[in-house]
DNA sequence: GCATGTGATGTCGTCTACTGACATCAAGTA
DNA sequence: TACTTGATGTCAGTAGACGACATCACATGC
């Protein structure tokens, strides 16, 4: 019996509230203490009090229900290369999308560092986590393009920023100290600054 | 009937030879007839006449299919980056690697520009994609620290470098004049150096 | 207050990717 | 000739994912 466990309640609805959340927060705890291949979807739907159709009904596939959250980081991000100074260039602006972003993190340590690890356990989480990534990139390479970045300058800065990003998360959750991760991220752009000077 | 039905001779020993590249051929050629999704393993194992349980024992999965010949560049780039002349910069490092092994497309772009087709049209194909060039990043990353190439500056230089052939390839892909790849690789590492000065 | 529609869920059946266990049999080897 | 080996076949099973249809509390309109 899980700790998110809710007696029958006569004042509640047919079903009840929150299925999605009990789903992920289900999958998340068995995944934690089982790991992901492990853990089937009938396992985790009968933690949730649902079936496995109505997994599938909310997430498109096993994977999906780890990125639920993902999604508000992605237009968070968006909007702050469309809000940026006009001044900025374009990787000072990706950068700046980032460093403000940290926050989403920065609440909820613990969560982010359990999550990773689960994700780099697995092979089919981390292609998962690549491509959204990778949409990422596309996503604010074309906010970049509409603040009048012309590619390969645009896609550029958005690969080069997002990868300057994932360097500096592995490098944050990695670290036994509880370095700020704003922190870490600023000395990683420099550092990627300096290095692709060097060409 | 495929080109690459075989008449069965009795010289032969008891199985028709090199399985394994029948069922690349089958595989490639059905992905761009039907599309990736709407093919089975078992329809690929037929038309290389064998059964679905060897498709499996020579590819982990349906799609690693695609993807068995990219070992060769793999340990090419990694060669190239431990051979390069001490003097070069990690980035410039990173770069000539990228730029001799344009050979490998250069040779058969029609081939390259197909599968590139196929790859693009499936959401599982790109997940698969994007963690060989992780994969392949982590290796040069780690080629780069035996120069003696100190973190994160190693990771930040594969990175990018992944990422601006990433930007390269999908340019030579779509470009409709037959433009050379070493030139858009050059053209767009030097756009990478001017777009990551700029933060 | 009653009929009716709607949405979230359950039930059932199916397809297909993938795997383990065991069988087969040509070819090499002692 | 006997024995081993390796590539393939056969069979049975698990699990992810999806289409089709049923259910029923709740809201809405009359």
């Amino acid at each position: 019996m899980s700790s998110t466990d809710i007696k029958y309640d006569a004042l509640m609805g047919r079903w009840e509230p929150d299925a999605r959340g009990r789903l992920m927060q289900a999958a998340f705890e068995l995944y934690v203490e089982r790991g992901f291949d492990e853990t089937t979807v009938a396992e985790i739907s009968e933690a949730a009090g649902l079936t496995e159709r109505t997994f599938f009904r909310h997430f498109a596939d096993k994977r999906e229900v780890l990125f639920a959250g993902a999604g508000e980081l992605h237009s968070f991000l968006v909007s702050a290369v469309l809000d940026a100074p006009a001044s900025l260039s374009p990787i000072a602006t990706v950068r700046a999308a980032f460093v403000e972003s940290a926050t989403f993190f920065g609440e909820r340590p613990d969560f982010a560092r359990q999550r990773q690890r689960i994700i780099v356990s697995s092979t089919e989480l981390q292609e998962r986590e690549l491509i959204k990534l990778a949409n990422l990139a596309a996503a604010m390479a074309e906010a970049l393009r509409q603040r009048g970045v012309k590619d390969p300058a645009a896609s550029l800065a958005a690969e080069a920023g997002v990868a300057a990003f994932r360097v500096s998360f592995e490098r944050w959750v990695g670290a036994a100290t509880n370095q700020k991760l704003t922190r870490i991220m600023s000395d990683v752009f420099d550092e990627l600054r300096s290095v692709t000077a060097a060409s």
